[in-house]
DNA sequence: GCCGTTTTCGGCCCGACTGTTTTCAGTCG
């Protein structure tokens, strides 16, 4: 079996655990989490680059004995430091860490004193009242970790980024309505446009004697209130998601929002920098000694660093400290500067809306055009298009835009790619379309080899334009099928076609670092909206958001482009 | 364990809240 990343990265992280329970020196175990951080963000496999003759060492934060480790891994499949970790701990003790409230220190002595081993012989302890008794526990924590028991089962899920703007828009103008606060804004992974959200973290700026955190515990969907401070809280919602609030007052505006937006390895090398210049950063604001200096905006922030303005959606620390420090920041696309949508179905397969409607609403959007991208007939349970539907399609499509101004409507269709690589239609029917886009609708089961070769064909076909939600995963529901994206998109790149940005919530494919790997490989991508009603086109802005994160900038996407200029690109490809 | 415009040692991001203890450790974000 190929050592693959995410292997390393589990490898690490469990050390770091196993490590920081045994009270090794916390900076090595940072370094440890550090570099699970860094494996888990590499855009290549460790071990491609290894048979390379790379030397990892250049990777900031992987030294020789991290490097050592990682070619161990890839070697052998094993690391001796875990291995011996493990003899002389427990293996499920590193779940313990898992129940909130637990850390190493008090996860170590439940183990010397009590010999809790797992989450059950931490139930049975706290049932039994023996937690209490041990120095530093008292009977309010082993009451927390009981509840915390409780809950562990039924929790730690993350949602949907549509999902979490729904609570958090009610959130939002709940808090804006309380007399005395001043601005209200969703930050953290949701400000980032993380495709999942674990919480909210909501910043509020407001007088200091507002109400607002009486009245923030005291919200109607309140299950329960984990803390309460004078100028920090955080909830449970009956719906299972934790909302975190900080309120400052108004001249911590900029740093509190950068602080709580982080990312947290963000905020870490941003505060790094300014320690170096010798500059304090926290969410109060810049400091230089008991001066303050900067805060007031974010954008102070970065200046007092010596960075220009790093926009949430980069801020995971992938390179973008580096390339703002450079004038490399790309000026990243922007909802506005969509000219239209290449993936659109009708009620003449599974859509809800007909074509009228759907070129009337893409109109109100301010699109210049719409490509209707219908199922094809293989796909019977979408009510798929065979050529006599189609043909009926694209003659109707031609009456239309005859009649309508301001949005011209393109003749397309969403081919399945069959399990051989070849399309569900024929040639001399996809040659009268103005693109075709092609989809994954069946056998995701295909080996990565298969499935590759399978996809690659399909792009061969003459008339192929768009590939379409990539790498075919549900979140929360389908696993990506397996697939070596680089050798797709650098196809594409050869053949002349495009893939999508799926902008469905629940796909958002391609994901962030395959965005950024067409960019480098200089693949056109189309933020579409897949849109089944006239409704779905508001999805668009969680494609750009994604493409945002995949520092995809106006002339990285395809449907920036105006019709005239898109028409050429298309005529280019046929 | 990593790193260097303080460069091979001595640092390593910063603050709030809780519970236990009574001045602070542990945890979290």
């Amino acid at each position: 079996m190929p050592v693959h990343n995410a292997d390393i990265t589990a490898i690490f992280s469990e050390i770091a655990d196993l490590l920081e329970i045994e009270g090794a020196n916390t900076f090595r175990i940072r370094a440890y989490r550090n570099a699970a951080r860094i494996l888990g963000d590499l855009p290549q496999e460790a071990r491609v680059l290894v048979e390379r003759g790379d030397d990892l060492t250049r990777l900031p934060g992987i030294g020789t004995d991290l490097s050592g480790k990682i070619n161990e891994i890839i070697t052998t499949g094993h690391c001796s430091l875990l291995d011996r970790l493990r003899r002389e701990l427990p293996p499920a003790i590193t779940k313990l860490l898992k129940i909130p409230g637990l850390g190493p220190k008090r996860v170590k002595a439940l183990y010397h004193d009590l010999d809790v081993q797992t989450i059950e012989q931490l139930h049975r302890a706290a049932q039994d009242g023996r937690i209490r008794a041990l120095h530093g526990f008292g009977a309010k924590t082993e009451q927390n970790i009981l509840q915390a028991v409780q809950a562990h089962a039924s929790q730690s899920r993350r949602f949907k980024l549509a999902t979490a703007a729904q609570y958090a828009e009610a959130l939002q103008a709940f808090l804006q309505a309380i007399p005395g606060v001043q601005q209200v804004v969703v930050a953290g992974s949701f400000r980032r446009r993380r495709e999942t959200v674990g919480d909210l973290d909501i910043l509020v700026t407001a007088a200091p004697d507002s109400a607002v955190m009486q009245r923030f515990t005291a919200y109607d969907e309140v299950a329960e209130v984990y803390s309460a401070g004078k100028t920090r809280a955080s909830i449970l919602l009956k719906c299972g998601m934790q909302v975190d609030l900080r309120v400052v007052a108004q001249q911590s505006y900029g740093a509190a929002l950068h602080y709580f937006t982080g990312s947290k390895s963000h905020n870490i090398a941003i505060r790094r920098i300014a320690q170096r210049l010798g500059l304090k950063v926290n969410e109060y604001g810049v400091f230089r000694g008991a001066k303050k200096i900067a805060g007031d905006s974010e954008e102070s922030v970065y200046r007092a660093v010596g960075l220009p303005y790093i926009p949430p959606e980069l801020r995971e620390d992938r390179g973008e400290i580096e390339a703002a420090g450079a004038g490399r920041l790309p000026q990243l696309v922007e909802l506005s500067e969509l000219s239209g949508d290449l993936h659109a179905h009708t009620k003449a397969s599974d859509g809800h809306d007909s074509l009228r409607d759907m070129a009337l609403a893409a109109k109100a959007l301010g699109l210049e055009y719409l490509a209707i991208t219908d199922h094809s007939r293989r796909l019977t349970v979408a009510h798929g298009l065979d050529p006599i539907q189609l043909a009926k399609q694209c003659d109707e499509i031609d009456r239309l835009n005859a009649e309508l101004d301001g949005i011209t409507l393109l003749k397309g269709i969403e081919v399945d790619i069959l399990e051989d690589g070849g399309l569900d239609l024929p040639d001399g029917v996809l040659a009268r379309l103005d693109l075709v886009v092609g989809a994954v609708h069946s056998r995701f089961d295909l080996s990565r080899a298969r499935q590759t070769e399978r996809i690659l064909r399909a792009m061969d076909h003459p008339h192929f334009t768009l590939f379409a939600h990539p790498s075919g995963r549900l979140l929360d529901k389908r696993e990506p099928y397996d697939v070596d994206m680089l050798r797709i998109i650098r196809h594409a790149r050869q053949r002349g076609c495009y893939l999508e940005l799926n902008a469905n919530p629940e796909r958002l494919d391609l994901t962030d670092s395959h965005c950024q790997s067409a960019r480098e490989e200089g693949v056109l991508v189309s933020i579409d909206s897949d849109a089944h009603s006239t409704f779905d086109f508001a999805n668009l802005k969680y494609g750009v958001g994604q493409a945002r994160r995949g520092w995809l900038g106006k002339s990285d996407v395809l449907n920036t482009r105006s019709l005239a200029a898109l028409r050429k690109l298309l005529k280019s490809t046929m």
